[in-house]
DNA sequence: GTCTATATGAAGATAGAC
DNA sequence: GTCTATCTTCATATAGAC
């Protein structure tokens, strides 16, 4: 048992290593050395604990989509109304300006690297997406009962992931607040 | 100047195959033998045109700049008003339907994997991004006067490539045909 | 100019000593 | 359970035969 704890505590530290240094650098380019530099684990007994890089992957997306099921649980039991709950989702570039601005939006770019050559690894990526898409789409069902929430949702997704790679590939931060702005005043004109 | 001539037309078939390649495959997961087998030469020949691979990415992206160029001024010469130039431009997604599906916007995904850890790739790269950017702001110049054409052409950009991610991620040719639907009533909007 | 053969290095993964 | 040493594979890039 308290084995078990130990070792289920150490992959937690590769794994938020990994996390953390998936963000600036592409899953590709990554490797096993990195992530044992990272994590402070020497480099071979990496593959104890993760036989391969793809398992570390894994890991990582379902620690990350248990964070973001955590973070938007809180936003239900702490915001009142769902249309403040979509202007605090749509405010999340401008929190992270600065990480946007330098290597994009995490989940929009695991996703676009892993779909060109690696079918398996995006279906696990697009489990992120996918949380967020059913959160919008549950919040706008609440906020405009009448309307498509599906479409809304998903207009939602374009200008996030939009501004942010834009706000990316030319490195402005104006760009996250002009389209923030543009997307709060969509979303109060509903 | 014979000679020449030839090594300049084996360079072009070099530059159109990998051109071709870089749609489906990333950069950096695309060798030199895959080059070598899409252009059908040799793979150590590949090397006397081109000492490294970043110089064929370089030629690819000069490449493109220039087809750019001229499918953007041929527009220029063949469609009379700015508005449906601009119409014209926020439909080449769904023309390219098929492809954005599959493989994302060439130019968006391109400059996303290298602007993760390439800097200098990237500013190479960002190149086609600034030739659209700069005819669209020209566009909007012409198309409404007032306003602020920058801040439009970069907003046209943002929904552009939010479409094409997204898409891309959830693999669904609708949302392209929704978006790009929205894109024109808010350009008529204007 | 063309292409083969090869140098060199780094990656992922494994076997097995401790 | 932990970690070292190593196997294998595959990449870029070069030297030099033709």
């Amino acid at each position: 048992m308290r084995a078990r704890e130990k070792t289920e505590q150490i992959k937690l530290v590769i794994v938020k290593a990994t996390d953390e240094l998936l963000y600036h650098k592409s899953y590709n380019l990554m490797s096993f050395s990195d992530i044992a530099e990272a994590s402070d684990i020497p480099r071979g007994n990496l593959n104890y604990h993760f036989k391969t890089k793809d398992d570390i992957l894994l890991a990582v997306v379902a620690y990350r989509v248990q964070q973001m099921n955590k973070m938007l649980s809180d936003w239900d039991a702490s915001i009142n109304s769902p249309l403040e709950r979509l202007l605090r989702f749509a405010q999340i570039p401008l929190n992270e300006k600065n990480n946007v601005v330098q290597h994009g939006c995490p989940i929009g770019t695991l996703n676009q690297e892993l779909g060109k050559v690696q079918p398996e690894l995006k279906a696990i990526s697009k489990q992120q997406f996918d949380v967020f898409k059913q959160w919008l789409i549950k919040q706008f069902s609440d906020f405009v009962p009448g309307q498509d929430a599906q479409k809304l949702a998903v207009h939602m997704l374009v200008r996030s992931q939009g501004l942010s790679a834009v706000a990316f590939i030319e490195e402005d931060k104006k760009i996250i607040e002009t389209e923030v702005k543009a997307i709060e005043q969509w979303l109060k004109s509903l």
